[in-house]
DNA sequence: CTTGACCTTGCCATCATGGTAAGGTTCAGC
DNA sequence: GCTGAACCTTACCATGATGGCAAGGTCAAG
């Protein structure tokens, strides 16, 4: 059978050598066979594995989920239920991602559509980020019980 | 003047201690004054500044841009458009990240839509991710010129 | 004095990836 | 046959922001 070495594995799959070789070493890939002088070589299978992990890179997978997907893959009696679970799982964290970013990107427009933008100090984004209460988490400020040991905050400071 | 150890500050800025001490490593924070036996001691400027980083945080800037931030912050004779002009950056950052998200929440949406999640087998979800053509990024596959040093694929694998 | 809650430093782990260094292998061209 | 370039190998360190743990010191209250 017709093999690659890890550069042309690597250049085949779009998968850099260095990642193959961490593939391999996490065991998400097998070990695959060596020349006599050390060398990997790689099946077409090989890298058509490679290519599926890259694919599932590309649409964000984590590793665990690509490792979970490749199981499946390989799994010829799979449920593809299975797998379509976890392709909804995955929106879900995307769904999640994009919320959050879309909130900062809200925040930060309406902040950035405020300032001026001209040669003066005056500016409300900066004001925003100083303003003493806590905002994005679920706003609890300094406001809490008081705890133990209350702290006679020692005065002699050393230097 | 009354001051906080770490704990307190932290409470009081939702910053953990542990990120307390890092942003005072990295040079983020100035390093405060410590009492006799080595406590640092927060004052209520400092805990605004950790809660500007905080906030800062909260929006999705770097560190890099939030030192950036905290300088403009502390010059009371910066010009406004500096400030907005990170905002603006950061926004385009933003955007960037949830256009990539999105691309891939569409392909997924797409893909699990097409697939039955029943017990059979068949899969659109794997078969995509099988695919031999790199997707994702610019369509670039298996298909390249030749390069260097062909290879002669040693087959005397030991083992 | 003991106890427990706090503080200190320092190191390791995450996640996926990039970089570098030191050394061995292969091959094309001379 | 030799040399040099281009490749391979392993091993380690770095990123960015955060969490965790361990070993030891400190402080206040009982």
């Amino acid at each position: 059978m017709e093999t690659l070495n890890i550069g042309d594995a690597a250049k085949a799959s779009g998968v850099t050598a260095k990642m193959i070789r961490h593939y391999e070493e996490i065991g998400l890939m097998p070990k695959v066979r060596r020349t006599m002088s050390g060398y990997r070589m790689y099946s077409a299978q090989d890298v058509h594995m490679l290519r599926f992990i890259k694919h599932s890179r590309n649409l964000g997978f984590s590793m665990k989920q690509i490792e979970a997907l490749v199981g499946l893959w390989r799994d010829t009696r799979r449920p593809s239920s299975k797998v379509k679970a976890l392709a909804i799982e995955h929106i879900a964290e995307l769904d999640q991602k994009i919320r959050e970013l879309e909130t900062m990107r809200a925040t930060l427009q309406r902040l950035a559509h405020a300032c001026h933008g001209d040669d003066r100090p005056d500016c409300p984004i900066l004001e925003e980020l100083a303003v003493d209460a806590l905002t994005t988490p679920n706003g609890n400020g300094a406001a809490g019980p008081a705890k133990k040991r209350k702290g006679k905050n020692c005065e002699h400071d050393c230097h």
